[in-house]
DNA sequence: ATTCTAATTAGATACACATCTAATTAGAAT
DNA sequence: ATTCTAATTAGATGTGTATCTAATTAGAAT
C-alpha cells in the first residue's frame, strides 16, 4: 500500500517531467483541443501527440470526448487538484519509504568487520557462543562506523550480568585481541560500565 | 517570465521523476544521512548517489552539512512545499503555456488550403486586392476547417459596406470558382448577412 | 608528512523513451 | 459501397540519462 502510493507519485511525476505533455495540460488547461490542433500547436506529429495523451489519460489527467471523427481532448481538473493537495506534505514523504532501512547501512558495515559464520545474520540476536569462530576483521577507523561494531560487541555479553575484567578480556579476545582498545571504546561509548572493578552491560542499546 | 516559470516546473518534475531521487527524498525525510548510508540502503555506489544529490540540491530539495569526512544531507522541508503549493492549480497551468497558440492550428489550416503570395502572412489584415495570385486550393471537407476558410474569405469584405450579389460572387471567384457554395456557406455560418439581396459583413469576426 | 576515508568528478555503457514514418482502424461524407 | 479524414498502433531511430568503474579531491587520523 505504502509501495503502491509510492509507484503511482512516481509515475505521476514521470508524466509530468516531459515537456511536450505539460505544454499538453498548459493548453488543455485553456481550452479543450483535438489532436490535430495539438499537434499543430506544439510542432509535432499527431502519432506523437497520441502517445503522450495516451500517457496523459492513464493517469486520469486527461479525458476524451469524440466528436465525429475528432477526439477532443479536456483537461481532468479534480485529478489535478487531488495530487497536489494529498502528497507533498514531507510527512507523506516519509511515509512512503519503507522503514527497514535503517538497518542496511549497519549491516553492510557488520559484513565488512565481521568475518565468520553467524554474525552478520543476528547482529542483535543473543550473544554467540565461544566456540563459534566469529572475528572482527579490523578496528573501524571511523567514529561511526567503530560504534557500530561496538554496539555489536555490546550485545556478546549479557544484560543484568556482573562480569570481572578478565572475564570481560576473555569474552572480547574470542573476537578481537586487542582487548584493551575494545574495553576502553566500550566503557567510552556507554555501551557497559564499570564499577570497583566490574563491569556490566546497560540494558537499552 | 512565463517562460521561466515553466522551466522551473519542468526540471522540477524530471528531477522527483526518478525512482532512486524519490526514495532519496523519502529516507531524507525521516533523517539526515550520509552518501555511504544511502548508497547501503538503496544498493547503489556513492557516484550514483552523489549524481543524484547533486541534481537534488540544484532545486534546494536538499541541504549539505559536512561533518568529518562525510556529508550530511537532509530535507528542505520549506523548497517541498514551496513548490507544492504555489504551483497546481489549473489556472496557474494555464497561465504558464504562451497565448500564441491559438492561431497555430488555424494557420496551418490556411497554409494547407489557401495558396498564393500573401495570404497565410495576414490572416486577419485589410482585405486582399483583386490582382493578388491567391487561390484557394480545394473546399475543406471537414466543417472546422471549412470555418476557417470561411473566416479568411469574409475577411476579404469590408466591414460597414453593402455588396450587391453579383460583387460578392465576383469577389469570391478571385479565390475559388464555386461562388455559390462559399457564398452560401459565408451566409450559414453567419460570417455574413443578407437581404434584400444586399450583403454585407458583420463587424465582429 | 603520510596514509586513509568519504565524496566527488570523469568517462563509459546500457537502457528508457520521445519522436518520426508507415500501416491500420474507426467513423463521416458522398 | 466507397472514399476520405482523424486517430491510433506498430516499428525504427536517436537522444538523454541512470548507473557503473576509475581517477581525483578534500579532509582526518596517525
Amino acid at each position: 500500500m505504502e509501495q503502491q502510493e509510492f509507484q503511482t507519485l512516481l509515475s505521476f511525476f514521470k508524466v509530468l517531467a516531459n515537456e511536450s505533455r505539460l505544454k499538453i495540460l498548459g493548453i488543455l488547461a485553456n481550452r479543450e483541443c483535438s489532436v490535430e490542433e495539438l499537434a499543430a500547436i506544439l510542432k509535432l506529429k499527431e502519432p506523437t501527440i497520441s502517445h503522450h495523451l495516451a500517457k496523459l489519460k492513464e493517469l486520469n489527467l486527461v479525458n476524451m470526448r469524440p466528436d465525429g471523427n475528432t477526439h477532443l481532448y479536456q483537461l481532468n481538473t479534480e485529478a489535478l487538484q487531488d495530487i497536489s493537495k494529498e502528497i507533498f506534505t514531507p510527512d507523506k514523504m516519509a511515509s512512503l519509504v519503507g522503514d527497514v532501512e535503517g538497518e542496511a547501512w549497519e549491516n553492510k558495515v557488520l559484513k565488512n568487520y565481521i568475518e565468520g559464520d553467524g554474525a552478520p545474520r543476528r547482529p542483535e540476536g543473543e550473544r554467540n557462543f565461544s566456540a563459534s569462530s566469529i572475528r572482527i576483521k579490523e578496528i573501524p577507523a571511523s567514529r561511526k562506523k567503530r560504534l557500530v561494531i561496538l554496539k555489536w560487541l555490546a550485545n556478546q555479553f549479557e544484560v543484568g550480568i556482573n562480569y570481572p575484567e578478565l572475564q570481560v578480556n576473555e569474552i572480547i579476545k574470542h573476537y578481537h585481541p586487542d582487548c584493551a582498545t575494545w574495553r576502553r571504546e566500550l566503557i567510552g561509548s556507554q555501551l557497559m560500565h564499570r564499577e570497583n572493578g566490574v563491569y556490566w552491560r546497560l540494558p537499552k542499546v
